[in-house]
RNA sequence: GGGCCCGUGGCCUAGUCAGGAUAGGGCGGCGGCCUUCUAAGCCGCAGGUCGGGGGUUCGAAUCCCCCCGGGUCCGCCA
């Protein structure tokens, strides 16, 4: 509903500007809202400071132009109540239309609530972990955003087709396939399994020269087909990947299609592209190796032994994306960029659309960085196990009457929420460190303290009776920690917008945060079941809006909301 | 050496893209609130040279330049 009132707003003061003859030509609402120097502020609903902008190019002082301006505004929407001169700013006020408005359309809304509209295909690719050991919590970093985005683009309207592109044709499971043999493979869960004859094969192989030998062949003779190794080799990745499948299963993220990199091998895209590419571009060899000249860098495409390079595989891959949908999104950790800046100028060339690259930072221990090849770091599967058996302590503690089950469920829920909820809270492009104390601590505001409003929300309303929402005064919801709360309500769409156009997640993190907030004031100070008819009516109202606007949230965070806990 | 990113109270973090009205939160600390809808909650107090220095501007955490600290990339690895 916000997003309305932005284009109300700034359509008023867009005419305005029109009677005073300043001229100005801006299509979209966007670039409306940014020419107009909209912002949300605490002195009123939306404030604009075009007045100072404008204070330069017609050489006034800001408080006349606002004025002026403010003179030959007329307001013709419902959700404009009022609007004021104030320091220079143009203020603007919500309507008591709005505030109704806003908690009709969630109601009607309802699971579809944050929809805006938004059309065509996305295909978001993520993780993508190598399959040689377990997702540590630098790859869930990558999961929780990519799972996110997959949740909040659909929300928004798009229709989303996630990827895990597996990495087969890599020397690490060369290097696994290897390793097998001379160790065989334990009975454990397979990513930890693989995990393990990889970091042991890793330091017998370092300089040993007959090693690395065997490891070459192998990688040659699995990209040229050779039977035995090839059922050796994948043998290896699908153990891992059975492992890594569970662990995101736990975690709630879901991919659509599992892609193996050597396809595009060996149905003949890579030698078909590279072909392209020697027509089109300067393509040369060097010591028997093929390589590309970009700007003053060169790009090494295939080996001196004829064997395909991660890259060269990768321009295959994001051909196939880039050309299956409207908008392909990348999500990698910070050290791709280089890399896709490469590949993206290498499909220009090609004259394919390029890929939106998300990247984020890295995550890493308190003494050093993770490494999947010397086996320092903590998994995701240890993080979760741990995270899950604190809340259990905590659900059990608080709610010693409940019965086993219930604690077992709301631990886990609560458990995944807030390992989830801390890697999404922080910006993408900081760095983290990972640190137990903070993980296990559930008393800070993440995950656990929005679910425990969302079960606050759900208890009331399970103990009272619903009328319908158009027999109800809305206009009885006048308390200011009422009127707050609506007001935060009425943004999730605009949330979801900002989030579509600069693929931030952690937006939602701190809104969602926000809205519980708000609602555990209003919680506090009024009463709701045991307030006088009509305004207990109302106020369920606000309750069920508030618990609909917390579930749509942390859903799109691919967190529970539980209903009790 | 060059490129990219980060640097906000003891700790974590929002705000930086699109410069604006007293820099928001949280954790930890201290002090309060359970006969009222779940206290995983709420209220109050203490705590800040927005890494440093220049510059642009009526106005800078935000833009530009230099420097410092941390991360990361610059392979016939992925």
């Amino acid at each position: 509903m916000f997003e309305k009132f932005v284009k109300e707003v700034s359509n008023s003061i867009s005419k305005a500007l029109e009677e005073i003859g300043s001229e100005i030509d801006v299509k979209s609402s966007e670039e409306l809202f940014m020419f107009l120097s909209l912002e949300e502020s605490k002195y009123c609903d939306l404030a604009s400071s075009i007045s100072f902008k404008l204070a330069k190019k017609l050489k006034k002082n800001p408080m006349e132009i606002a004025s002026e301006i403010s003179e030959n505004m007329e307001i013709s929407s419902n959700l404009i109540s009022s609007y004021e001169v104030k320091n220079g700013y143009l203020n603007f006020f919500v309507s008591e239309d709005y505030l109704q408005e806003v908690l009709k359309r969630i109601e009607k809304e309802n699971e579809y609530y944050g929809y805006i509209g938004r059309k065509g295909k996305v295909i978001l690719e993520h993780t993508s972990a190598n399959p040689n050991g377990p997702l540590h919590i630098g790859h869930a970093r990558n999961s929780v955003i990519g799972d996110s985005l997959r949740r909040i683009l659909n929300t928004a309207g798009y229709e989303v087709e996630t990827h895990y592109y597996v990495n087969d044709m890599g020397r690490q499971m060369a290097i696994v396939t290897w390793g097998m043999r001379k160790y065989g493979v334990k009975e454990i869960k397979g990513d930890h399994a693989i995990g393990e004859i990889y970091v042991r094969a890793n330091s017998e192989i370092e300089g040993n020269e007959e090693a690395e030998r065997e490891v070459n062949e192998i990688l040659k003779k699995y990209e040229e087909g050779d039977p035995q190794i090839s059922s050796e080799l994948r043998k290896a990745v699908e153990i891992a990947l059975r492992g890594i499948k569970e662990t995101l299963e736990k975690m709630k993220v879901h991919h659509d299609v599992f892609i193996w990199e050597s396809e595009f091998v060996r149905n003949g895209e890579v030698e078909r592209i590279l072909e392209e590419l020697k027509n089109r571009c300067e393509v040369f060899e060097e010591d028997g190796a093929l390589l590309l000249r970009l700007d003053d860098e060169k790009v090494v495409l295939r080996r001196s032994d004829g064997t395909s390079l991660y890259i060269t595989r990768d321009i295959a891959y994001h051909k196939y994306k880039c050309t299956h949908s409207d908008l392909c999104i990348d999500i990698l950790g910070a050290d791709h960029k280089l890399i896709s800046s490469q590949l993206s100028k290498i499909l220009k060339i090609l004259g394919v659309k390029t890929p939106k690259v998300v990247t984020f930072e890295f995550v890493s221990l308190p003494e050093s960085s993770m490494s999947t090849r010397k086996g320092v770091f903590i998994s995701v599967d240890e993080v979760m196990e741990r995270m899950i058996e604190r809340a259990y302590e905590e659900v059990s503690s608080r709610r010693s009457d409940a019965p086993e089950e219930f604690r077992r469920d709301v631990a886990k829920k609560v458990g995944i929420g807030a390992m989830r909820y801390d890697l999404i809270r922080v910006m993408r492009d900081k760095p983290m460190v990972f640190s137990w104390e903070e993980a296990l601590d559930f008393e800070k505001q993440g995950a656990p303290y929005i679910q425990y409003s969302h079960a606050r929300a759900s208890s009331i309303l399970r103990k009272a009776e619903l009328k319908k929402i158009d027999e109800v005064d809305l206009s009885l919801l006048k308390e200011p920690q009422e009127v707050q709360l609506i007001k935060l309500l009425g943004k999730l769409p605009w949330i979801v917008h900002q989030i579509c156009e600069t693929f931030n997640p952690h937006i939602l993190a701190g809104y969602s945060r926000d809205v519980a907030d708000l609602f555990n004031e209003f919680y506090r100070d009024l009463p709701v079941l045991k307030a006088e008819e009509p305004l207990s009516s109302a106020r369920l109202h606000l309750v069920l809006c508030t618990k609909i606007v917390l579930r749509n949230s942390l859903n799109m965070l691919g967190i529970d909301a539980p209903e009790e806990m």
